[in-house]
DNA sequence: ATATGTGCAAATCTTTTGCAAATTC
DNA sequence: GAATTTGCAAAAGATTTGCACATAT
């Protein structure tokens, strides 16, 4: 089977995550900031959460909370690791990021990204590494679906698939 | 807002994870056990393995490793976690289990699920904790588009959603 | 002034690994 | 008998917590 070695996991992509850029979605998506956001809850703004939600807004790629970290301590070299994760925590919280998996292709953490105006899917290559973002109507039908069918109250929705990318699967 | 508490998370749910049921899906959907699975693709079968992969395929709720070890520790006290955590890698590099994070209602680990015949949707209420699962041919739609449209081969594919279910949400 | 945010160190929780002994084909 | 699986102990990785101090409104 491609792209996978023999040790019951997916081999390790080649692309570090790094450089998994958000095709099909990413940056500059959003109507307000961040910032704005927290600002108009009530909740208070401080330099450290200013420098993460700014990174998380402009992050090319899906950073995890170390890399979010690191990328944070080039500014402020005194923001601590748990500062990040209590951030996270408040994001998450007030439905202001999503939180991602990303098919776990390197390890059990976490990959975060601003809240999109409009949800889309993940696509994960099990060879590659790289992610790509889908948009579809359908996939808005399909909420309103599950919405009225089960009379649930959709809050966040995550949809992920692993597979193979158009360059890497078998031709 | 319902179903939070101020330290960021959301509350846990009252109903503890080995009673939610797998309404709308659950056992009895495969056509072939697991056990025959693993065989037919020359991979030995032990005793411990076929004690796990019967507790994974009978479960009525959705198992972390650890709720899995308990229970198989009632039929083989000898029987280590880590044979648990080895044969879950297994069963997900053969594609015979999914990997569930259900919204992470209590802490980060990880839900498994023998693969059913055909894919469904989970839906985790954020204020009880009630799974449900939903099936839809929209997804499959969903699914195909994304196939065609990328041309990106799916091999696995999670779609959760968090929100608030018929009996919890405001009315 | 008071509630809230932060750093530090340590704890916790989940999962993985190395290696020798046991088991399966 | 050779290859694979398992137990045990330990490591590793990701995230959370307690508490004293600092900061925002």
């Amino acid at each position: 089977m491609p792209g996978e070695s023999k040790d019951g996991r997916h081999e390790t992509p080649v692309i570090p995550a790094e450089h998994v850029l958000r095709e099909g979605g990413g940056a500059g998506i959003h109507t307000v900031s961040l910032e704005q956001e927290l600002i108009s809850r009530g909740l208070r703004m401080t330099h450290q959460r200013r420098l993460l939600v700014q990174i998380i807004q402009s992050a090319e790629s899906h950073l995890d909370a170390i890399a979010l970290w690191e990328r944070a301590r080039g500014q402020d070299p005194t923001l601590n690791k748990v500062t990040v994760y209590r951030t996270l925590a408040l994001l998450k919280k007030h439905g202001l990021v999503d939180e991602l998996d990303l098919m776990h292709l390197e390890g059990g953490k976490h990959y975060y990204e601003a809240r999109a105006s409009r949800d889309h899917i993940h696509l994960a290559c099990l060879k590659c590494g790289r992610i790509q973002e889908f948009e579809s109507s359908l996939f808005e039908k399909l909420k309103g679906q599950i919405e009225r069918q089960r009379r649930f109250n959709i809050k966040v929705v995550r949809v992920e698939a692993g597979g193979y990318c158009e360059n890497c699967r078998e031709r």
